[in-house]
DNA sequence: GTACGACTTCAAGTAAGCTTTAAGTCAAGA
DNA sequence: TCTTGACTTAAAGCTTACTTGAAGTCGTAC
């Protein structure tokens, strides 16, 4: 058991982020003792969550339908949805992948005497 | 060669996204005729990397700095601080992969019913 | 007993990434 | 000629995801 402010440094934000999540319900609602907010580990494995969550471009109200949803109809096609979106954003990032590694590997002193815009196949190093 | 009409609905985004994005940087000033924007393919293929970038959750100001920078100085050590965030979503993917494969093979009615929160670790199916 | 630090609420402020609005230009068609 | 549609600029507005500020409440240390 822990206060607000230990949750937060433990998950690696601030505070005042904890109380926003509860406000827009993607936490549910932390207990009181004595006004203040308590929290378990499981708060912080669902900060995780919520925080991979985000890095994968997803939105705060689609972390809280998936994760927040109490109703299995509702989360289950978001599910499946999300779960294509994260096929999709592989092979986006393999695209990615191709391009940086081919400007790296380029060696050109500038764009300009590369002749290559990073988004044209060819390059004339 | 088109105007910015054109090739916002051939990339899929709204005229006034390529208005700002110009305005921002990231697409170099287009050429004018009689006032009014011209664009080629290059700018097409350009505007498609932006789209992977913000969708991979690069900011603007981090695709304009790889893909708009001039000097390899610059830009090297960007794409290469950029290749290893893309290993590091790869791995974020496969864990959320997990967690929404787990919650969709877990068929229970809700969530409260089935006692997992999706990021615990069992699931009483 | 009073100062301190951590908490509380509520409201307002901020930054990114656009979109919308206002006011105007231009070329083609009825 | 007049209207329509696509464009122009500049500025204001909007959404998301927070942060900051103001004003107040606790419990502990001095």
């Amino acid at each position: 058991m822990m206060q607000i402010g230990e949750l937060a440094r433990r998950a690696g934000i601030q505070a005042s982020a904890v109380r926003y999540y509860e406000s827009i319900g993607l936490l549910e609602p932390a207990s009181r003792v004595r006004g203040r907010r308590v929290f378990n580990q499981d708060a912080l494995e669902r900060l995780a969550v919520i925080g991979f969550a985000k890095q994968l471009g997803f939105t705060l109200t689609e972390v809280r339908e998936l994760f927040g949803g109490f109703r299995v109809s509702r989360w289950k096609p978001l599910a499946l949805r999300k779960l294509s979106d994260l096929d999709a954003m592989t092979s986006r990032i393999q695209i990615m992948r191709t391009l940086l590694h081919k400007a790296v590997r380029c060696g050109c002193v500038d764009v300009e005497a590369c002749g290559r815009t990073l988004m044209s196949k060819r390059c004339n190093d």
